[in-house]
RNA sequence: CGCGGGAUGGAGCAGCCCGGUAGCUCGUCAGGCUCAUAACCUGAAGGUCGUAGGUUCAAAUCCUACUCCCGCAC
């Protein structure tokens, strides 16, 4: 059994809740769990909180969510813990030099992709999007540029055809709950040594915008195939089918040519500016998402048909 | 109380405005045909139309409250 260790552990979303359970699993002491303050959020504006703050509760741990970690209070109250480190993982929020320095093994970060590609936001989206083979996460010691820390160790998985973002996430969160536990003891008896990132091959995976998710059918196949995975589930790119709006969860490269977002079949092939990609799961406004057979027996879109 | 959509046999939907025998595309089961590259034909089973009230001779359909789900915005 490794040695017991004392440690914060940073993150918000579900992509983060993995890792602090196996950190919990594996016996270690978590003094307190930071997460993104709850905001108003979803249907009705609710305030809503953090999928990380809500596990954390229930598994009765402390929980601290301040909107920033700037200014000597934070600071104080972060090394009055005491901590052997901090554990980061998609956490959202800059942590200042004081903090990073504060823990004795200073802090860790979880990142989503194979770095120095894809530092930033969206890394498991933008590593789909743009068509890569293979990804990964990587355990690396932060410094105060946006993930340019010295990587610890790193875990690869292959992006295959069929994946979209929702899968990879899924695989890539126990990846990095897996990675950490097992890279943690090692980094602390120093049998694990960081290496610099390299100066080349780094890209920035910047955040989603709204203006990028629609489907513009001009473009080849091959990218609206990557469009369409890489923002699956979530935001989901999406097209209008007159004046309904769709969403595409799911699709995979299909055979055919013709005038960009025409139907070329009853089952959702759609033609694009190269090639046509074939629909396999979708969703209309105010509807469940649904497999793309399902979808069209409920909203038939006949070969012809035009997609905007 | 940010805006909006939805809840109808196992799945996806129509019907609701203009109350009056519950429909479509599938799936399932049985039989036939026969080989199909999300086959075809015939027949069958399967629904308290989200919940609770109200109006009415009569409510899936109109009114009220509630529950759950989803899209946008963030």
């Amino acid at each position: 059994m490794s040695a017991r260790m004392r440690l914060a552990f940073m993150g918000s979303p579900d992509f983060a809740v993995p890792s602090l359970a196996a950190l919990l699993d594996a016996g270690h002491e978590i003094a307190c769990v930071y997460s993104q303050p709850p905001r108003p959020a979803g249907r009705g504006q609710q305030e809503r909180k953090t999928a990380v703050h809500d596990f954390a509760e229930a598994r009765g741990l402390p929980v601290r969510a301040p909107k920033s970690l700037k200014g000597a209070d934070q600071h104080a109250q972060f090394a009055a813990l005491g901590l052997d480190a901090a554990i980061v993982a998609a956490y959202g929020l800059i942590l200042p030099k004081p903090i990073l320095e504060a823990p004795r093994l200073g802090c860790l970060n979880l990142h989503g992709s194979l770095l120095p590609r894809w530092r930033g936001a969206a890394p498991i989206q933008r590593a789909v999007m743009a068509g890569d083979d293979v990804t990964g996460v990587d355990v690396m010691q932060m410094e105060e540029g946006l993930d340019t820390g010295p990587v610890f160790a790193r875990a690869q998985t292959p992006i295959d055809p069929d994946d979209t973002a929702g899968t990879l996430h899924d695989r890539l969160s126990v990846m990095a709950a897996r990675l950490i536990v097992d890279a943690l003891p090692e980094i602390a008896s120093g049998a694990l040594t960081s290496r610099p990132q390299s100066a080349e091959g780094v890209t920035y995976a910047h955040k989603i915008t709204a203006a990028e998710t629609r489907i513009d059918w001009a473009k080849p196949a091959r990218e609206i195939d990557r469009l369409i995975r890489g923002l699956a589930p979530f935001p989901g790119a999406w097209f209008m089918l007159g004046d309904m709006r769709v969403k595409a969860l799911n699709a995979r490269l299909g055979r055919g040519e013709g005038a960009a977002g025409e139907a070329l079949d009853d089952a959702f092939l759609i033609a694009c500016g190269e090639g046509a990609v074939r629909i396999t799961e979708a969703q209309r406004e105010g509807r469940a998402a649904m497999t793309g057979a399902d979808f069209l027996r409920g909203t038939p879109v006949p070969a012809g048909t035009r997609l905007d």
